[in-house]
RNA sequence: GCGCCCUUCGUCUAUCGGUUAGGACGACAGCCUUUCACGUUGUAAAGACGGGUUCGACUCCCGUAGGGCGCGCCA
């Protein structure tokens, strides 16, 4: 029996938690249900110059939204750099990490002529072999980790295959700061490998420092963790979904109505797969995912694509459910926190009506409010361009002809409404199309909406005979 | 510049040497229809290029081109 698996996702904390860190968490948590395992979460927070506690509660609550859960409380890396100040200084005793007395201009001066001569850009090794006491007066030194300088560093990784890295690429990197703090570098691995971190998944983005990482936890003389680097998701034009180029946090999927259930689905598909299968529940996501089955190329975000999955969940989703989603999302939306102040238990009634006719029309939470707004505005109703034409070319008229007659519907239900509609439709030697669309537009003040009986029977005889007459030519 | 990785319809992907190269989104067309949708039927649409290996390559190897990632006292 191996030992249960234990993933990790380590976002830093300088942002929102975009799309593609959400991605790498679902893969990560996915796994660790898959095994039986569990997902650890460790803030990357070393950098105090960049770290904000309002990123990392951006980070939670994405999480949270997505619905992916973590083992225990988040770790905090920075409250860690005691244990890897103590391992670099361990690497030091032993004589596998050295002082570097460069500072960082002199560092910048390397980089830059090796640029303008066209060389690798690498740290030339300058301090690697002297001693301490050529040490210059009033510098503090970094420590940087001896890296090996001849063969090469091979990564076994689950999606990459073996990827063979010559050390002779490979500087030695610093792993203290001089000012004492510990790099990325170093805590990755001293958090991992303390915090039995069994499985890292992760973006190709960290490819070369795993080969890094993988000398240090040789040095250490520790187990190296089973490694998965997995594509990045690109920007419809190819090039990497970053921060800059429009790349956004989970909560502005939210925003613009995306469901959990639906980004969960649809990001589980970018570089993964199953077969055929295409819409599946996180359910069966746990049940099928396996890193064999990640692809190695870039996938590219389309926005279609995850709309027509959302879509697809808002349809199939049951009245209830959907209900409390859309209002868990109305605050989050444009103009939703006004519609979700006027929700008592009448209009909840009224939603849970209106839902199975409005959620056919709705391919986001966006959406569905926007449908839905009929039921909340009030008299007189604003009526937008296309139903002020269809009220004006004849409309007016034709309603002056129905509302008498939906005036003697005794049981206002859509399917009398029906009847009533159509019969006079027929005696009045109308198509039903020319009395539904003037009904429609009175009614709700578009030139669409669901089904024009059910919006009767939802808006109830009362406000629907108003609604008309204030539209009706007298 | 150096290292590593990638390349099947517009997009996401299936294919693990032998298929009419399949599915999904999107597109287009038809049907359904009180609007818009939904649903449904159908159509178009792909192995980057060039060499090998093999009886046989999308699949294996090499090269070319294109793309991505990395090369911080950032993570």
């Amino acid at each position: 029996m191996s030992s249960p698996v234990v993933t990790r996702f380590a976002p830093s904390p300088t942002g929102y938690l975009h799309i593609g860190g959400g991605r790498t968490a679902l893969f990560n948590w996915a796994y660790a249900r898959h095994t039986g395992g569990k997902m650890l979460l460790r803030i990357e927070d070393t950098d105090r110059e960049r770290s904000t506690a309002e990123a990392i509660d951006a980070i939670i609550e994405g999480l949270t939204w997505l619905g992916l859960d973590w083992a225990g409380e988040p770790v905090s890396q920075y409250g860690r750099a005691e244990r890897h100040r103590q391992v670099a200084e361990e690497l030091l005793a032993q004589g596998k990490a050295y002082r570097c007395y460069c500072t960082p201009e002199e560092l910048e001066a390397m980089r830059a002529k090796a640029e303008a001569e066209k060389r690798p850009i690498r740290y030339d090794g300058t301090w690697r072999d002297r001693t301490p006491s050529e040490a210059p007066a009033g510098v503090k030194p970094a420590i940087r980790f001896k890296a090996p300088q001849q063969g090469e560093t091979v990564i076994e990784d689950a999606v990459q295959g073996r990827v063979v890295i010559p050390n002779k690429d490979l500087d030695d990197l610093i792993i203290l700061r001089s000012d004492g703090n510990p790099t990325y570098n170093l805590s990755v691995v001293v958090d991992d490998h303390d915090m039995g971190v069994t499985h890292i998944i992760r973006g190709v983005d960290h490819l070369t420092n795993a080969a890094r990482q993988i000398q240090i936890y040789r040095a250490m003389g520790w187990r190296v963790p089973h490694m998965s680097h997995i594509p990045l998701i690109h920007g419809p034009d190819g090039a990497k979904l970053s921060k800059r180029h429009g790349a956004l946090g989970v909560e502005a999927y939210r925003a613009m109505g995306y469901l959990p259930e639906a980004m969960r689905n649809y990001l589980a598909r970018l570089s993964w797969s199953h077969g055929d299968d295409e819409i599946f529940s996180t359910e069966q996501l746990v049940e099928w995912f396996d890193l064999d089955a990640i692809g190695k190329s870039a996938a590219r975000f389309d926005f279609a694509k995850l709309e027509n999955l959302n879509g697809h969940y808002i349809r199939h989703m049951p009245d209830d459910k959907l209900l409390m989603s859309f209002i868990d999302f109305l605050p989050h939306a444009e103009g939703g926190k006004a519609m979700k102040a006027k929700i008592d238990e009448a209009m909840m009634a009224k939603l849970l009506r209106a839902l199975p006719g409005l959620k056919e029309r709705a391919k986001t939470l966006v959406e569905l409010k926007n449908g839905a707004q009929f039921l909340f505005a009030e008299r007189p109703l604003p009526m937008d361009d296309k139903a002020q034409q269809i009220i004006k070319d004849g409309g007016a008229e034709v309603l002056a002809g129905v509302v008498p007659v939906l005036a003697q519907v005794s049981n206002w239900h859509a399917h009398d409404l029906e009847t009533a509609v159509k019969s006079h439709a027929e005696a009045a030697g109308l198509k039903l199309g020319k009395v539904a669309q003037p009904l429609r537009a009175a009614l709700t003040g578009a030139s669409t909406s669901p089904g024009i009986f059910d919006v009767l029977e939802v808006l109830g005889r009362e406000e629907s005979l108003a609604r008309l007459r204030d539209q009706a030519s007298s």
